[in-house]
DNA sequence: ATGGAGGCGCACA
DNA sequence: CTGTGCGCCTCCA
C-alpha cells in the first residue's frame, strides 16, 4: 500500500496558487491527526520530478520552517511571492489571508 | 528490537 | 506575540 505519503501528496497538489496551508492542517485532511510531523517527512522525501507544489505548505504559525538543506527556505519564500503570497518584515504570511480552507469552498 | 532524529502542534508561562 | 517543554508517529541505522 502507498501509505499516507501519497494522500499528502495528492492533497498538496489540490492546493490553489497564492494560498498555503499548514502541517497540521493536513494531517487533519488525510484523517491522520497528529501526523504533522509526518506531513513533513513525506515533504522532505519527495521523489525527483514531482509536481508537487510544497512550498504552499508552512507551519501553524504561517511562516517557512527550518529544514535540513537550508537554501530551500529562501526559495519557497521566493515562489510563493511569486504566486502572489504577502509575507510580513517577519518573515510570516498571514494566515487568515492566505490559509487554503477546502471546506470553505469559497 | 532499540534509540535518536525529524520542514510540527499545542499548552503554558 | 515569543520562547520552552512535552507529546505525536514514522523512518533509519
Amino acid at each position: 500500500m502507498t501509505s499516507y505519503y501519497q494522500q499528502v501528496y495528492d492533497l498538496v497538489r489540490s492546493i490553489p496558487e497564492g494560498k498555503v496551508v499548514t502541517y497540521g492542517q493536513i494531517a487533519k485532511l488525510i484523517d491522520r491527526p497528529r501526523y504533522a510531523r509526518q506531513v513533513g517527512y513525506a515533504l522532505a522525501a519527495l521523489p525527483a520530478g514531482h509536481d508537487v507544489p510544497w512550498h504552499r505548505v508552512v507551519n501553524a504559525r504561517g511562516e517557512i520552517s527550518r529544514r535540513a538543506v537550508s537554501d530551500y527556505e529562501d526559495y519557497q519564500q521566493i515562489l510563493l511571492e511569486d504566486e502572489g503570497v504577502e509575507f510580513e518584515l517577519n518573515g510570516r504570511i498571514d494566515l487568515k489571508s492566505y490559509q487554503w480552507v477546502p471546506d470553505a469552498n469559497h
